[in-house]
DNA sequence: CCAACCTTGACACGATCTTGGTAAGGTTGG
DNA sequence: CCAACCTTACCAAGATCGTGTCAAGGTTGG
């Protein structure tokens, strides 16, 4: 066996056995199998849950939220969306009126949902995969 | 008064007025206020709050993992692990040797884990506020 | 063969999120 | 002045998350 068993890798990563299986099912964690279906932990994976763990506790924030940030960043439209969502407005960019300013923002907002909402037609842009 | 209340400003965003204080509270809008304290809502306001509707539909989010992806963008060492967390060793740079390349992994979140727990004693990168 | 693992699946509990309600009190406009 | 709005502050209920535990069954190593 190359690896280690579920209950070995619990005990050098401080999570326990259920919540391995748990992280393993959020899609945060790949772990290999033997031909028997037993779970097997190599180096890798286990640096990755203990570096999880101290990620966790370090931003005190959730499995959940990192499962998300995780979909920020295999699904390009949801970033961009977000980013552009965030995008505050500070200040127009000089010389426009301020009443022309939050058309802009208007109808950036309005471009920005009709392109994620539109399936794949014209496909100008396609920046990670 | 320049803007909507409350209660126009739920009928003319599809969220209730309950709900716009809950998401003023989770820091996703801000909101002015009379002088004697009543919120006031402007157009760019109700067209972030529009905006923030169709997002959570179109992506079947919610308002917590809007709020974690602001967390993301706002404080960047956060932003930086969780990159630096997700990228999946697919293949090592070329010309090391495996055994090097797991290694050189590990040394890497090792080192991600105490910039980010490192008190900023010496500064040599202040990259975002 | 048998104890000690592993697997999936389910039930359960506490915590948090989302949402609605309701109560006690201030503001406003006619 | 008074109805209709606003404010904050709670309580509640259903969903989801994080986690443990237990059951029924397969695998493994000595």
């Amino acid at each position: 066996m190359e690896g280690l068993t579920i209950q070995e890798a619990a005990e050098t990563t401080g999570w326990s056995p259920r919540m391995l299986r748990y992280i393993e099912g959020a899609g945060l964690v790949e772990v290999g199998r033997t031909a028997s279906g037993y779970r097997v932990y190599g180096p890798g994976e286990l640096q990755r849950l203990r570096t999880l763990r101290e990620l966790l506790a370090r931003f005190d924030c959730a499995l959940s939220d990192v499962a998300f940030a995780r979909r920020m960043t295999s699904e390009s439209e949801l970033g961009t969306a977000l980013d552009d969502w965030f995008e505050a407005r500070p200040a127009p960019p000089e010389g426009v009126a301020s009443d022309d300013w939050l058309r802009w923002e208007q109808e950036k907002h309005q471009r920005l949902l009709a392109a994620a909402a539109e399936p794949p037609t014209s496909p100008k842009e396609k920046t990670a995969a």
